[in-house]
DNA sequence: CGCCGACTTGACACCAATCAAGATAAGTGG
DNA sequence: CCACTTATCTTGATTGGTGTCAAGTCGGCG
């Protein structure tokens, strides 16, 4: 059962990642452990998992397909905080409670563990433990890194870091060819961006005039330039700001 | 020595932190543990606890003082992630190095706690090590927030916010007379609710011809109307969204 | 008193949200 | 297979918010 619970550790978001993070790490008795008080959960489209201010009772590892979270304001505003894929975990609990939604956004296959039998397996297997712990700081840190794409670039930018960003995996990106399959749409991506869908695609739009990609279908886009859109990721030189103090 | 080593759980970011989240929860015989492996720092006024990039042989806990958690982006550009007050754990690992910068604000007295030890407590002490996670999982949520803030707030919202959570808490708010001293200058305050020094000065004129602040120096504002500062965090309602699926 | 840094205000340009409309693709029924 | 509807995506025009540069004000300190 090749890949069974298998945790990803390369964030969506960020090219900091690097291939040695790769947690991966639970050894065959944990495995199995886990297998015991594991439901796995098979998924239709557009499904919710669970949903904000909910008691959370299960975490998830997925296994097949695209999970997004998101979350609401108060005042109406959504953002997704996060496309889910294969190996990925998610649903864990802020006092008890999920602090976000999450919903299917293709077919998907779950694993489902309940939290509290989690809990238990953690504090009896610490090096279990550990290694969740060092996924929840990376993820973490990941986070902390979207809040400076987040403020620091436009949207051009948090489009190509996007793009980049699938690019750097296998799942979506046929490296010979150069061809990006989108697995979310437009609403979905503006959302995960922090912008509007105009913007989007407007920001497509550029990225085309520059030749750095190509639009073939709304969800297929060809990379003419990975480099340049690296470049454009970066964005230009900024004089040091006062007050920075550098080591 | 009371409160030594006491963790804080609220956030200095984020609306949604409860009371009843406070973690604060070593054991005595865990903080005995701690204690034996904990060095006490004294920092003077801006001083670098650690750089960004470098090798993360130590994590802190902050017993007095401000410290400020910076990153840098390659183009030059800066933000700063949080402000650290007693309590707050900070310097965690990322693939063993450190992901942001520490510095000191004003003068600090901090607890400096060697990685590699605290790691091999953690596997000795489960509990200690769940607590420890607990947190990091607050921590993560408490980012995710502040994505949600930064990209669907304006500056005047993210003002409010600011000063609305250090409001929250004793530290720096006089209740009686309602005079919140801030504890950063402009600069610190700009590069962390993600705008220019310039925009946040207009964001407090706009509050103040409101009628909720009022500017009595530019470290001491005094609080009018802290209900009306809140609505206007909240911001306007806003037309549910298309794909928006609700449970 | 005068200098200097921190803060504020004004003017301008640019980016992005919004509203509106057109274009393309996908799904449906004849 | 084609006409029709619908959803999705794109483009245009307009408006408001915010970064930037520049100048002005305030307060502390020698």
């Amino acid at each position: 059962m090749k890949g069974y619970l298998e945790l990803r550790a390369r964030p969506f978001e960020g090219t900091a990642a690097t291939p040695g993070a790769v947690i991966n790490l639970l050894s065959d008795t944990q495995q199995k452990k886990l297998r015991s008080i594991t439901t796995v959960l098979e998924c239709k489209r557009r499904m919710t998992i669970f949903s904000q201010h909910g008691e959370a009772h299960f975490l998830y590892v997925v296994d097949k397909g695209i999970i997004r979270l998101s979350r609401c304001a108060e005042n109406g505003h959504r953002h997704i905080l996060a496309f889910m894929i294969p190996g990925d975990l998610f649903g864990l609990p802020d006092n008890g409670r999920y602090v976000d939604s999450a919903e299917t956004v293709s077919e998907a296959r779950l694993y489902q563990i309940p939290w509290q039998q989690m809990q238990q397996m953690m504090l009896a297997e610490p090096q279990l433990q550990l290694t969740l712990f060092t996924k929840v700081m990376h993820d973490f840190h990941q986070a902390q890194l979207r809040i400076m794409h987040l403020t620091k670039q436009n949207t051009c930018q948090r489009l190509a870091s996007f793009l980049l960003d699938l690019a750097d995996g296998p799942e979506f990106f046929n490296q010979s060819r150069h061809v990006l399959k989108l697995p979310v749409n437009r609403f979905d991506l503006a959302d995960f961006i922090g912008s509007a869908p105009e913007s989007t695609a407007r920001a497509f739009a550029k990225l085309e005039s520059l030749g750095l990609v190509q639009r073939v279908t709304s969800r297929t886009i060809e990379i003419l330039d990975q480099e340049g859109l690296r470049s454009v990721q970066r964005g230009p030189y900024v004089t040091g700001k006062p007050n920075h103090v550098h080591a």
